[in-house]
DNA sequence: TCACTATATGCCGGAGTGGTAATATAGTTG
DNA sequence: CAACTATATTACCACTCCGGCATATAGTGA
């Protein structure tokens, strides 16, 4: 049962969800905050600071991040810490990096002229 | 090396690639086209037929999974077949399905009660 | 209570995008 | 050449979404 892909049965109701949580990984300042967020928890005083947008942005972010199940949160006192809730994200994230390398590589191949050509 | 997720150490510009490819598959048409094409090679009006929608709009898509490099083209005289040009989409998603799953799973449990409740 | 800080929410303008219809292009066949 | 098929492109509308601003809410401390 390793083979056979999981995405191939998928319903059209569930291939939503999935493309529900791949837009909310489509979003450079929502990746940025993930990146942050692997060091450990920090608040959103200090994921304003590390970004440069304004707070509000953050939060909005946050949400999206927080309603995915990606980010979960942890409120002492007046602030809120902000932690990855599921670390699949970065295998995610991991795949498709090997995968755009690889991409720049067989291109670079083709400008170099040193693969062999197919056709 | 494994540990370490690569998408740490990205800069932004990078980011941008990655939300790219995240966007590309941000779409539950575009996904149902890597379902189907996962069979094998198909046509573009093979494709219009299966998935319920206009020509064009299946040549749009067509067009971004193509310019992602996630899927190939193969002119045939009159007819365009396409085909998987990046296998590790389905990685991807069994990835997210896998999140999906185990996140619904969860709530499951706390709706059924047979979680130890935390507060 | 008031002032202060931290975070969230609502509104608006601009950019991007999905869907469709109409049309254009390319290839084939006669 | 004309007629037909397969695919791509364009124009347009509706919708979503990001960003910033202003404001609201909540918690703290005096």
């Amino acid at each position: 049962m390793s083979t056979r892909s999981r995405v191939l049965s998928l319903s059209p109701d569930a291939l939503d969800l999935v493309a529900d949580r791949f837009r909310v990984l489509a979003e450079p300042q929502r990746l940025r905050i993930l990146q942050l967020l692997h060091d450990g928890e920090k608040n959103v005083t200090e994921l304003t600071d590390s970004l440069q947008t304004t707070q509000p942005n953050v939060s909005k972010h946050l949400r999206m991040l927080q309603e995915a199940g990606l980010v979960g949160r942890r409120q002492a006192g007046n602030t809120v810490y902000c932690f990855i809730a599921d670390p699949t994200v970065f295998d995610l994230c991991d795949l498709v990096c090997t995968s755009l390398s690889e991409r720049v590589a067989a291109h670079a191949q083709l400008l170099a002229g040193t693969g062999r050509k197919r056709r």
